[in-house]
DNA sequence: TGCATTTAGTAACGCGCGTTACCTGCGGGA
DNA sequence: TCCCGCAGGTAACGCGCGTTACTAAATGCA
């Protein structure tokens, strides 16, 4: 497909906008008095009465700056590049959300662009190259990615011709800054917080064991036990597809494995997915919630969280917060601060609901 | 990895990006001749022999275009904006998914601005102005506005100096075109399912009576009714908050109402949260589903329909189509197609899970 | 009065690129 | 021989803007 505009300028042509030699002629001035007025100079001598002469004529004749031409002559582009999975699998929307709140405020655009790489490692990198590219053509000043679970990825070569972060992801070969959850943390203010309920026999719900969610949420869990002289014990530790059927199961297992007396009186999943399972499993053995088993989750996924029924207490990623801390990362990195591969910990707030 | 964009000197080209300038000085022609080459030009003559070299210092070089001055010149940027407060509430994130895939086929950027406004009446169009003009000031050459609930709204003034088309909403003032999910023949074909499942005692638990989506889809499953020489009995009908709580005490009411041999033996809710409540209200009393009451739900929300158990048979909102459709459109209305107050209607299939 | 500042502004260049007008050789027909 | 036409390019302009030099008048100061 050929670029279908016709050599005639068919479009383009009917909309013509308002420019600076516009607004220029319109007050009687030049149009460099016009860029110095609009952009606030300091050293501009423009005398009061001109400049408001500038100011009105902006207003009349509706003058709106092109951001392009400004990027042009600037050299700089005021933009930020971000590419993303989540457009794909909106999992972690909010890191984006959070993003693009703090770009707006520190007076930068984000544009943001789909990767639709299913896998982290396979060579399936053609729409995340392009993605990138795509974005450098656009001249942004740094780039963000963001991954929708927690894991090491693979940055395209070409990000490194400006400043990259990482968020929800780190980087596999070791060299770039990234924000990622801490996930230790998490684990072990759930566990606390079952504890502090009374609970000592807990069963855990667990993830695939190696991706880095499991092992750092089962680190925390691990410490708090320990805190409190306990040990977590293995055979309470079952680990399930993260869904809510593979939820189900393993509560299933944990639940029927032992006498009542015997029986774990909580569970830490570690997932709200699996939590949501577990509920069926709980529910069909005619056990409450949380009067004869506690459950607690992870991720604090709104739609199943705060619509379970109680109403799911669980751990929240601080996705908007990651978003956030991203753009203020770059910031200092487009500033001049130089480049290391620092990962920045975000705390996991615990989020009290009924299920405790 | 073949393609070795950067190896080069990635820290020159870092500091001043290689223009087209150098390309031809690298390749001993003028920088008209690798602008002809580059874009591809029919009627230029270029020797295959100067093509081939010029194309071959491109890739030495690592040349990349620089998109702002080309949209400079050439007076279009290939880019349209997207106003939307999804980014807020991503209940409908597929529609910038299904946007985003559209404009990248179609070799256009998509850039999305951030509209976090909460009602569409309310005088707090404050960052939807913004965000509409900030679009502007790149030169969109078109606009997409995005809801997250079907509805009327109005639009920033601003948003007439290029085309606009409206996403999941439609122009209060009607004067815009609009892509609207298809609410009567997503209630209809619902409802035909249970009929054809051999449900004629059907309950419905409503939205708010007043919205678009309610009106639209209960109007549909009275057609369905009707074809099937059915009425829709009001008694069945109850209304209930959009959430798993307002489903839950709804369906207790239906089901409560009468003696089993007249309880409805299906329920149609309005959404799929209303539907998570209902499954354990049906639970609750020691009824299966689909056994003693099929259920059946409206939006396919991913995170509770496939998670149910069991799954939910629901009617999706075709979201990432709706986006797609609505870029289809403005590449239509930019290339010159008059524009009407068209409203598109978009079909709900009908997905199959294991609740009916 | 004489000279140095300061005030208030303008002319002109260049950012990287698309585009139009032009220029140069060379082969062929009359 | 002259002229025409065409292949194969190039010079030059302008898109809208930031920025640096420069100018011309008003003011300060001895």
């Amino acid at each position: 497909m050929a670029k279908s505009t016709t050599p005639g300028n068919p479009v383009a042509a009917r909309q013509r906008g308002v420019t600076m030699k516009d607004v220029a002629k319109h007050a009687g001035v030049s149009r460099t008095a016009v860029s110095f007025v609009l952009s606030n100079r300091e050293n501009a001598s423009i005398s009061e009465e001109t400049r408001t002469r500038i100011n009105d004529a902006v207003q009349e004749l509706g003058y709106r700056p092109n951001a392009g031409a400004r990027a042009l002559a600037s050299r700089r582009s005021d933009w930020y590049g971000i590419v993303t999975e989540i457009v794909t699998a909106p999992f972690a929307v909010d890191i984006i959300k959070g993003a693009q709140d703090q770009a707006w405020l520190d007076r930068r655009f984000l544009l943001i662009a789909p990767s639709d790489q299913a896998d982290a490692v396979g060579p399936n990198q053609g729409l995340e190259d392009a993605a990138t590219e795509k974005l450098l053509e656009q001249r942004v000043e740094g780039l963000l990615y963001a991954a929708t679970f927690h894991r090491g990825v693979h940055v395209p070569a070409s990000a490194n011709e400006v400043p990259t972060v990482l968020i929800n992801c780190f980087d596999a070969d070791g060299k770039l800054p990234s924000i990622v959850p801490d996930e230790r943390a998490g684990g072990r203010v759930a566990v606390e917080r079952l504890l502090q309920a009374g609970h000592t026999r807990i069963g855990v719900i667990n993830l695939d064991p190696v991706i880095p969610a499991a092992v750092g949420r089962l680190e925390g869990a691990r410490e708090a036990l320990a805190v409190a002289g306990l040990e977590l014990d293995q055979e309470l530790v079952v680990s399930g597809y993260a869904t809510a059927d593979g939820g189900y199961e393993a509560a299933c297992q944990i639940l029927d494995r032992y006498p009542q007396k015997d029986r774990p009186t909580a569970l830490f999943c570690l997932n709200d997915r699996m939590a949501m399972g577990a509920y069926d499993a709980i529910k069909e053995r005619g056990l409450t919630i949380p009067g004869d088993i506690a459950v607690i989750g992870f991720d604090n996924q709104e739609l199943i969280a705060a619509y379970l029924r109680p109403k799911l207490t669980t751990v929240a990623l601080p996705f908007e917060r990651m978003g956030a801390l991203g753009v203020q990362t770059l910031n200092a990195l487009t500033a001049g601060q130089p480049i290391t591969a620092d990962q920045q910990l975000v705390d996991c707030p615990l989020l009290e609901r009924s299920s405790v």
